[in-house]
DNA sequence: GGGAAACTTGACGGCCCCGTCATCTTTGTC
DNA sequence: GACAAAGATGACGGGGCCGTCAAGTTTCCC
């Protein structure tokens, strides 16, 4: 036998068994949300027995957590290494801007799932709607200021607006067709370097 | 007998007693969210008997809608009233961006539902997170650019995100203690001002 | 005051989901 | 190839919530 990774069929099935109840999760609780859907629904879509779904996670709540877990911090370090390699306010805002939306078009299932959920995700991550996100972006507005970069402004405060901006406007970009990344990143752009720019001039 | 309104005892009741359920429900729906809320739980903080629940509405999903309709209308007049009779941009948002705020102040329970069951919302009615007021903002924003006071931009958009900004901000100005309405509207007043300008002088 | 109508009460049957566990199947090892 | 360990299976008991309804209580009206 000479398959590519030939790792022991023990480990090999256990990690594809991991992965199809992780798919079927996503599927189920982009469809049906958090609170709706149960472990019944995510086996379902799935060919192994309610058991088993017990061998890879405790509960409801731990697959979520991993279902989110997975694409969050992917998302997340995308956008912090975007924003941190920028080299000017424009690159800043827009680069993140459009790597944000591009990864609501690739990614619908997964921004479905967010929206549907935000509810559940805000009572079991943190506050803020993408929780580390937001911290993230706080914090990279924090050092942006400290180089002059930003005029002082309140850096929550900010970071607020964006992601919420990020969020509404991602629903509007994505209802398009085909999905307006651009002029999404665009308009989001325009609004903050002009928002930022009259803050400036207090 | 000579009570304030002795509109006959049965009259009464029941509208005590509606009120009273509506009462209850505002607060389980804020503290567990509507999905994890139960019918039951809602009767249990009443002295009423679960029958009595059905004599009022028909089921949770009829309570929800009832327990939304009532505040969200009345938040949308006044807003829609506040921004329709502002004489100047910088009132136009920010007159709107402070009632706003001022609401979210003043009911924190009702601000706490609608943070925490924005999925049921959507799902029970329309997409935007508060659905008509959305659709309000956009007409009053493609009159205010056919008048001439906002330059042509996509008022989909705008609006999207000054809604996104609301929400987004709301929970940071909620948080601080006494809450920032002021601060809060001034930067979103100061965002959106800054925003339409230079979008204006493309 | 008495009887009918309106309303309230809470126990009940039905339903569905959860997490477990005894049993069966597959894999690894010698 | 046979045995032990790891893992998959799905039936089962328990628990909770739902909406109903027969019986009891209050209000209305003559």
């Amino acid at each position: 036998m000479s398959t590519v990774a030939a790792a022991g069929k023990r480990e090999q099935t256990k990690a594809q068994n991991r992965a199809t109840i992780l798919e079927a999760a996503r599927e189920v609780f982009a469809e049906l949300g958090y609170d709706a859907a149960g472990v019944r629904d995510i086996v379902r879509r799935t060919d192994l027995a309610s058991g088993t779904f017990y061998n890879y996670f405790r509960d409801k709540e731990a697959v979520f957590r991993a279902v989110i877990d997975e694409t969050a911090q992917e998302v997340r370090l995308r956008l912090r290494a975007v924003r941190t390699s920028s080299r000017s306010l424009e690159q800043f805002v827009g680069d993140a801007y459009r790597a944000w939306f591009d990864f609501l078009v690739s990614d619908r299932m997964m921004f479905e799932l967010m929206q549907r959920n935000t509810g559940p995700i805000r009572a079991l991550f943190g506050d803020p709607i993408l929780g580390a996100g937001v911290d993230d972006l706080v914090q990279d507005l924090e050092a942006a200021i400290d180089q002059g970069a930003v005029p002082p402004l309140d850096a929550r405060y900010m970071a607020g607006a964006m992601a919420g901006v990020a969020l509404e406007l991602g629903v509007r970009m994505a209802e398009r067709t085909p999905p307006d990344v651009d002029g999404a990143a665009r308009f989001a752009t325009d609004l903050f370097l002009g928002g930022i720019a009259r803050m400036g001039a207090r």
